[in-house]
DNA sequence: GCTCGAATTGACCGGCCGGCCAGTTAATGC
DNA sequence: GCATTAACTGGCCGGCCGGTCAATTCGAGC
């Protein structure tokens, strides 16, 4: 098989990393054991504090790994050159929205950690939000964005939005009348770009 | 002092509720723990097995009551009669807003649930949103509101992004040029009433 | 005033928890 | 080939966990 010879400490610490990220995120902090997170790895829980110090170390090792993906991808994903900016947001909003339906897991990691009242996301991902609000501001210089709200809130808007959907999806997959994913989407989307369509041609009320 | 003379079963059931939802809701289910419950409560952990059976029937029994208050109160101030449609849900948007702010415990309730897939919450305020979206759709034949979304997608977007807001704090407080609650909530509102706004006199796109 | 059931107590149970430690095994550098 | 270091193991520790139980204390109905 592709067993390693004997020793590979490197595969080992990835082996008990994805073991723990998976079983963390499943049933939290609290409720996951280091004898499960052992057993999942097909290691013993000596070896995990050999190379990982405490179950508080361990997680947190855990968590750093999964926002360096999550980070990695999206700023893969804003590195769009030149479209026109309302087609960027629109783009941002979708590419958004699939990655977290694609990615439940981080959808979970995001819920525990907001529930710890970690920090270390929002410190994560502060600069893919700089860059998404300063697009968003360029958008308002150009005409094709109302001027009159924070970028940095209409950036959060969509944020909030797509990630408690799928967050709470439990909750209000029940009320009725509500539709699928798609159809969620294309409703948000509607209403957030109109939304942002600048002042002027219509009654201002704001 | 306000000591009951002897023995008050309902005082002390109730009392028990108290401290087990405030611990539950600050630790987890997990992480909570029967003796730190008792403690809170000022009573045997015994006692508390004699009231409710398990931990997981006081979790059950705790997050019933909460969901009964919370479901009392925004049946409340949704009586509102003869408001018209954009004022209807305009307030209706502020209302839940600062309710949210003003009961962080229900915010980490929800929380807490959504983690555990938990759909008692869902069934709980199903007829709210009923409600709300019923009033949505009448908007929309009035002809103040768009007629080209789902108006349960309507409210589910505000519900959403007012929940994640408040849930979700800790993470994008640290985002750059970030505003207080009044500042975000008048920003979404902005967009959220713009978009809603109905087809015809701009440039139709989506 | 007695009785019967509910409220309440404290001691106790087996089991799991995270962490530690002494010992063994394998790679690495000389 | 031998010493040194790191990877890795199994067993153990004290402590907390949820739950049980027999024993008491009280209050309500007769």
């Amino acid at each position: 098989m592709n067993e390693p010879a004997t020793r590979d400490p490197d595969l080992t610490r990835s082996r008990i990393l994805d073991a723990a990220f998976s079983l963390f995120v499943e049933k939290g902090f609290a409720d996951a054991s280091m004898r499960e997170i052992a057993a999942g790895s097909g290691v013993t829980k000596s070896l995990i504090h050999h190379h990982f110090g405490s179950k508080e170390a361990l997680w947190d090792a855990a968590k750093e790994q999964a926002f360096e993906l999550y980070a990695e991808r999206q700023r893969a994903e804003l590195e769009d050159p030149s479209l026109p900016p309302r087609e960027l947001l629109r783009a941002g909003v979708e590419n958004y929205f699939r990655f977290l339906s694609e990615h439940p897991e981080i959808v979970r990691l995001f819920a525990w950690t907001h529930l710890e009242g970690d920090t270390s996301c929002g410190q994560m991902d502060a600069e893919l939000v700089r860059l998404g609000a300063e697009r968003v501001r360029q958008g308002q210089e150009a005409g094709v964005f109302r001027d009159d709200v924070n970028p940095t809130h209409v950036v959060t808007t969509f944020v909030i939005a797509c990630t408690h959907w799928f967050e709470a999806r439990s909750h209000h997959s029940q009320w009725p009348g509500i539709g699928d994913d798609e159809a969620f989407l294309s409703d948000f989307l509607k209403i957030f770009m109109r939304g942002l369509e600048p002042t002027g041609s219509r009654d201002p009320e704001d």
